[in-house]
RNA sequence: AGAACCGUAGCUCAGGGGUAGAGCACUACCUUGACACGGUAGGGGUCAGGGGUUCAAAUCCCCUCGGUUCUACCA
């Protein structure tokens, strides 16, 4: 990367309105081309941020606008602050996203993947991947990221798919990767199983539905039935083909005498068992269930406890099947359609008993909405618990921090209740398992020593008809090595992975904890020895204006270019970074945005005073001395460095030529330069922005500015160069959060260097000014004042007003009288004839001739109130003040703080007073 | 069935033991040589309700009422 840039043209003045168009485009392409490349052999501290690599299917919605805004604003922080920072940009493969997508088009287009093959299937997917990652691309750069782009990655690079496998084969070898037969979850959609997680919960209405099993020996009973009969609940009557048992509680004195008997499924001859298990609840339905462990997980481990068969009658698209053991009117059903022509069955057969309304959480697969099928299938699977007490020990040890912190909680809990993960996936789209199987179902996977060699070219198998599984890996199977795999890992001596790795922070959504974060957690302890990460920065989901999720099936998308189109980008950034705070969810707000745009305009045309009045006094300022050509560099650009705003600050502070404006202001600087750098540190990135939102607008603009004027007329050095280092102090602070006006007023002040890469503004303890502050406050107590009184009498701001001022203070207001004049538009005499109307202040009184249109018994109402108002906190203060406890465990500044207000309050009440005696 | 979060001005939200804040909206005035995407002066809140801890509670604890969400194999 080259620190340079083609600096902005210098025009006499920049245009009035800020015009996002006409400057981010520019920013965007030069931090792409050139882009800000970290250097793994720098002396520099790492701070590495890897992003959550967006999926490549589809676009950035606002989710990760968000998460890249906050990246983008620490890793430009951190940059500027002196690590070596590394954005690490990169996209997922998206299995079943990806492939859905992909099969979705060809359905459109008359045909489908099995048609087309697994090789032409990829290639298309390939083409797809290219289109859409390119899209993605775009956008982010358009964002203005400051990644990395030489490190971009994907998770089915050759990189990462040695990564992936080098972990498998780790995991097999160390018995921790395993096939076995197990009741898995099932999309009959997309025609793969699912793991727990891809799987999301929703309550349905449905119904329960009660059914009389005929018992073998009709002279006995169930007591929760007729003579001869068990009743059972169940919401899936169509699987009852597939019944091996009927369960009872042991402890249920109901049907103690009915375990080991037997009793006769309905529609059928066949007769099952009932048994005694722990697992039934007796106060639920009628208190007896039927077990049916090939389509229900808790009948699958009853089952087993049992050691029942587990036959299935309903196949993988979702259909009963055509098996013996279902009657043939019923076989090759639909399932829900079975469900309609068994209960019909049932309720004709009078084997029905009741059926009532009940709510079921029924799984649907996440990426297809359909209903997921458990069924029995021989699956690849992970050992979950020994990695997962691995991180726990680690949050244990504090070496990962969460923030917001409660979710430390939430992260403990699921690790302590985690089961292993099913990560072989029906798919076509991922990285191919390298497993081989031999005729005989034997299974071979390749060496750890020789991990890239497959089987069916090992020499040593040669002899073998080896034939490879067809399944490809879950996805979060090669995401969760994301912040290892892609610095070099399993290469462990690379130069990146030696200085970028463990990363520091990982920014992303409370919604993927579990998915993501909690798996990464796993993979870097279990494979790395370490954790991945030091701190994890959730942050809450972007809702749309009515406070719901936004999905592409409500149709309640934000499109995030849009609002770039709209605003500009600074001004969404701005946006995100406010709305984010402490992990709550942001509800979407179009004034947020507006603000954040009108902020930016605000910083455009103060840049544009700067300019304006440092363009007119420079041609007068003939020294030869730093603060002169600092100052100078303005207009002259130099070639070299040009002199740097924090030494001119240093300068500045021994100056005789200082206004109390630029001490005020400096000190000021200072003090928000040092929290909001602290907020920053603490990933408070929200708190940080509206620090310097109110300094920049509130104390800058609003007043600074509008209290340089007489100086900066007067051609005083010493105030234009405070202008200058403090608007340059400025646009560094706001940098890391809008980087592209920052960029292109910082080249408008006359700097070549773009401003990502000069330093963070450092705290410097000389440059506090209590005394200034305090002084600087009694002005703007004075200009207020004056104000008010004007707008009491019915004044333009343009008319001006003889004012007086008296108080404790009124000296340092007279000293600057031609800042309060220029201000508040009035004219400082020292007597005042005749009746007055004064407004009493902290320090100050301000009274100005009683004429006009005031309503002098609305203004005395006011001030009586005003009174009250004072005697109010002055009592309040001395009744703390003569409260025993108060004065004995009460920290010593909160005592000086109440003796403070005794006596500010009691002055300006005494002020106040005897301005109302004159009315009597 | 557990758990977490939220309830502060008309709206959207900060604050999180020591004098109630912002943006927008509202009222009045102002095109004052940076900015009307602006300026100035104003109005508006018993911080959901109740109890407790404390010298001091919007802030900490408990309960209640509303709202949201996450976990969980109740047929």
């Amino acid at each position: 990367m080259t620190d340079t840039h083609t600096p902005t043209p210098q025009t006499p003045e920049l245009p009035t309105q800020f015009d996002p168009t006409t400057t981010e485009p520019k920013w965007a392409a030069k931090w792409r081309n050139e882009p800000f490349r970290a250097d793994a052999t720098s002396g520099k501290d790492p701070f590495t941020i890897v992003i959550p690599p967006p999926n490549v299917t589809g676009n950035l919605h606002l989710g990760h606008a968000l998460d890249n805004t906050l990246i983008d604003t620490l890793i430009r922080y951190k940059r500027m602050a002196g690590f070596e920072a590394l954005y690490l940009p990169g996209m997922d493969h998206a299995g079943i996203s990806t492939q859905v997508v992909v099969e979705r088009q060809l359905k459109d287009a008359g045909t489908n993947r099995h048609d087309l093959g697994r090789e032409n299937f990829l290639e298309k997917v390939w083409d797809w991947k290219a289109k859409s990652g390119g899209m993605i691309l775009d956008q982010l750069t358009r964002l203005g990221v400051s990644a990395d782009w030489t490190r971009e990655r994907f998770t089915m690079d050759e990189g990462l798919s040695r990564a992936v496998r080098a972990q498998f084969v780790k995991l097999y070898h160390g018995g921790l990767a395993y096939r076995g037969e197990r009741i898995v979850n099932w999309d009959p959609a997309s025609q793969t199983t699912l793991s727990e997680l891809e799987i999301d919960r929703e309550v349905r209405k449905g119904k329960m539905y009660t059914l009389s099993y005929k018992l073998e020996n009709p002279a006995e009973a169930a007591s929760n039935g007729d003579a001869g009969e068990i009743r059972i609940a169940t919401v899936r009557p169509e699987t009852i083909f597939a019944d091996q048992a009927i369960a009872v509680h042991p402890n249920d004195e109901r049907f103690k005498h009915l375990v080991g008997k037997k009793a006769r499924i309905p529609l059928t001859e066949r007769l099952v068992p009932i048994i005694a298990d722990e697992a039934v609840e007796m106060d639920f339905g009628v208190g007896a269930l039927k077990i049916t462990p090939a389509h229900d997980p808790t009948d699958f481990e009853v089952g087993e406890r049992h050691g029942l068969p587990r036959p299935s009658v309903i196949d993988l698209d979702g259909n009963l099947t055509t098996d013996e053991l279902v009657p043939a009117e019923f076989q090759g059903l639909e399932r829900f359609a079975a469900r309609k022509a068994v209960v019909k069955a049932l309720e004709e057969g009078g084997d029905l008993l009741e059926q009532k309304d009940h709510d079921t959480a029924i799984g649907l697969s996440e990426r297809t909405k359909v209903p997921v099928e458990p069924i029995i299938s021989e699956q690849w699977f992970v050992q979950m618990k020994p990695f997962a007490a691995q991180v726990l020990d680690g949050l244990e040890k504090g070496e990962i921090r969460l923030t917001p912190e409660r979710y430390a909680k939430v992260n403990r809990d699921w690790l302590e209740n985690i089961r292993d993960w099913n990560i072989s996936r029906q798919l076509w789209w991922g990285h191919q398992i390298p497993a081989w199987y031999d005729e005989e179902g034997n299974i071979y996977v390749p060496d750890p020593e020789n991990p890239e060699l497959d089987c069916d070219v090992d020499p040593r198998y040669r002899h073998l008809n080896l034939r490879r599984d067809p399944d490809v890996f879950d996805t979060w199977f090669s995401s969760n090595l994301w912040p290892f795999s892609t610095l070099g890992w399993p290469d462990t001596d690379s130069e990146d992975f030696q200085k970028f790795y463990p990363t520091q922070v990982l920014v992303t959504g409370y919604d993927i904890l579990f998915f993501w974060v909690a798996r990464m957690q796993m993979a870097g302890y279990g494979l790395t020895g370490q954790a991945p990460f030091s701190t994890v920065m959730l942050h809450g989901l972007y809702l749309d204006a009515k406070g719901q999720k936004m999905s592409k099936s409500k149709g309640n998308g934000i499109d995030p270019l849009e609002l770039f189109d709209q605003y500009g980008v600074d001004a969404c950034r701005f946006a995100f970074t406010f709305l984010s705070t402490g992990g709550q969810d942001i509800k979407h707000d179009a004034r947020r945005f507006e603000q954040g745009r009108n902020f930016a305009n605000k910083l455009w045309n103060a840049t544009r005073f700067a300019l304006m009045r440092l363009g007119e006094g420079i041609p007068a300022l003939t020294g030869d001395d730093d603060l002169t050509r600092y100052v100078r560099s303005t207009l002259e650009k130099p070639d070299g460095a040009s002199p740097r705003s924090r030494d001119a600050l240093a300068q500045l502070k021994t100056r005789s030529d200082l206004t109390l404006a630029d001490r005020w202001i400096i000190s000021r600087l200072n003090a928000v330069t040092a929290e909001a750098s602290a907020q920053l540190d603490a990933f408070d990135i929200g708190a940080a922005i509206r620090t310097l939102y109110s300094f920049t607008w509130d104390e800058f603009c609003d007043w600074y500015i509008e209290a340089a004027k007489p100086a900066l007329s007067s051609g005083n050095l010493g105030t234009m160069a405070t202008l200058k280092a403090v608007l340059e102090h400025i646009l560094k602070l706001l940098h890391p959060f809008m980087p592209f006006i920052t960029s292109e007023l910082y080249g408008a002040l006359g700097h070549r260097r773009q401003i990502a890469v000069h330093s963070w503004p450092k705290e410097d303890a000389a440059l506090h000014d209590a005394e200034a502050t305090h002084a600087f406050d009694a002005l703007r107590a004075a200009v207020a004042a004056a104000r008010s009184l004007k707008s009491e009498l019915g004044l333009s701001p343009q008319d001006r007003l003889n004012v007086a001022v008296e108080g404790e203070l009124a000296g340092v207001v007279g000293e600057n009288s031609r800042v309060v004049e220029s201000i508040a538009k009035v004219n400082l005499v020292t007597l005042l004839e005749g009746r007055t109307l004064s407004l009493v202040e902290q320090g100050v009184t301000i009274r100005a001739p009683l004429e006009g249109t005031v309503d002098m018994a609305d203004w005395l109402k006011k001030q009586q109130k005003r009174l009250q108002e004072l005697d109010k906190q002055i009592k309040q203060a001395e009744g703390k003040l003569s409260n025993e406890g108060f004065v004995a465990r009460a920290p010593a500044e909160v005592i000086e703080e109440e003796q403070r207000r005794i006596k500010d309050f009691g002055a300006q009440k005494e002020r106040l007073e005897g301005v109302l005696a004159q009315f009597g």
